[in-house]
DNA sequence: ATGATTAATCGAAATTATCGATTGATATGA
DNA sequence: TCATATCAATCGATAATTTCGATTAATCAT
């Protein structure tokens, strides 16, 4: 058994093809299939079954899969830990992030790139349960979510950042713009174009809308947050996001709606009890002293 | 990076001496140093330093072995728990059953776990047609059901267990309740409690008297077979089911009724050509064994 | 049927690990 | 101080392993 074939092993798990899963890690077939083969010799067990030209992962090999991600990892840690030694020379910063969270990690990138211009950053936008599952891959080193800082799970880390507030974007030309707050009811008469229920924050606001039994007068829905700011800015629609969303539209206001529902918190969550990279510590450090 | 140095390293760092390590390892001295050196040169940075002939962990060394210890643990972790399964000391087997065949599970299932107390056992009922579906998903092992081992399915293999005959179930103080068969025709004078047509027997018995042109007295139906025994078990109702699903109520008696077409046989189904669980395995030995 | 897709297999080539012998450095002890 | 023993590094040769490319056989979709 060699670090090798398990990292062949978990690639083919993933990928359930063989052909494509070499590809994926520059080899042949061939190759692949001969490597795989020689782990489950030594192993003693089979590790997928080949149903005609199908695989699907063997009851060993489920087993399997998660103790080969977790020693390549091991390996890979104790590796990062001395890359990091050497100074932050090197290294590679893997951050996950949920859409809603776009512009606070964008603001964070700046700085923290200059600080550490050899530090190559990757980023990695998703849901949060795609985020979490991603997490205890050891895929991403850390991921910005509105995850609430109560949940609870002995695998997880998580960092409150700041709360935010659920609000109405209007330009600063609407006549509510100086208003401190706005509640849900008034809000119902305004046009509205909304992020697509595919987004945790719709589903928040969903939530929210059903409690309280009001519906709203959406015209249009779409899943690009930053679009979605571009038609507010245009003045003939608004729109609702958690005010953190907002950052450089200079134009745009955002008004909190009224309620002790209407926030959540900002969090960072790192995956528990293994070793935190210089990188993500610096980066985590430039995130709360900020706020 | 790989395992094989990992334990090279390991070995040299515990002994200090790269000549008695290799003796340990049983390989050459020289190819100890030539793999450590590999590994130094993957990670990228000296984990010994050599004073004179002395060797002595470096910092980076220090650091790098409990990684190392941790990384080859894992992989052994892994390989124990196969080894465990495979000796059926670990595992899970999802077991399928129509009702019918749930007296014949639940004696199955006693002898199984303790032969094998540590293979977790899930059971899931449903119609032969519901568990037909799961079989081919993957989603259990295997299933208990009356499926004709002729029927056709090239995805299934299907062994016989032993033929059922539809029976009229009395209480033992019941005057027929010595007899060796019974007409249809004569139970059609009975009062009679039946399994609901949700199942798979109410559906063959229904087929029998309408190709014999009888009809019954039915004054109940109820969804559940224990309780039809249970209820017959009082004197007053009398019921129909396979002879094999009486088990243990030793005051009732199932006899056979009259004809060809009164017999169904109990299999057990896999999925074709897919690697067997070792649970599976014993699991199926044990019920074919007892018949 | 037919063509496309996929995993297994085989022999050859490339790469890598291992060995044995040697070297050079350095402790140790007379 | 000098001989000797010990130890890791190095080198060239050999053995073992990995990888590749081509082919086969099975099966899936049309």
């Amino acid at each position: 058994m060699e670090l090798r074939q398990l990292k062949y092993f978990v690639r083919a798990a993933e990928r359930l093809n063989f052909t494509k899963a070499a590809d994926d890690l520059c080899i042949t077939q061939s190759t692949l299939s001969h490597q795989i083969k020689e782990l489950e010799n030594t192993l003693n067990v089979l590790l997928f079954d080949r149903i005609g030209k199908r695989v699907k992962l063997t009851e060993a090999g489920e087993i399997m899969l998660p103790y080969a991600r977790k020693t390549i990892h091991q390996a890979e840690e104790g590796q990062q830990f001395l890359q990091d030694l050497n100074e932050l020379k090197a290294g590679k910063l893997i951050i996950g992030a949920t859409y809603g969270l776009t512009e606070l990690l964008i603001q964070a990138l700046a700085p923290f790139n200059q600080a550490y211009p050899n530090v190559q950053i990757q980023i990695v936008f998703g849901s949060t349960a795609d985020m979490l599952l991603k997490i205890k891959q050891y895929e991403i080193d850390c991921m910005l979510s509105f995850l609430p800082s109560s949940y609870n799970d002995s695998d997880l880390d998580i960092v409150k950042l700041f709360d935010s507030t659920l609000s109405l974007i209007v330009h600063e030309s609407h006549p509510w713009s100086q208003q401190k707050q706005v509640t849900l009811q008034k809000v119902a008469e305004l046009p509205l174009v909304l992020p697509s229920p595919s987004y945790s924050i719709r589903n928040f606001l969903d939530d929210v809308l059903a409690k309280n039994n009001i519906s709203l007068n959406v015209t249009m829905e779409i899943n690009d947050i930053h679009s979605l700011l571009k038609l507010t800015n245009t003045r003939q629609w608004n729109t609702i996001l958690m005010n953190s969303s907002l950052f450089d539209f200079a134009e745009l206001k955002a008004i909190p709606l009224e309620g002790s529902q209407m926030q959540r918190e900002a969090t960072i969550t790192f995956p528990a009890d293994v070793y935190r990279k210089k990188a993500v510590v610096a980066f985590t450090k430039l995130l709360t002293n900020h706020f």
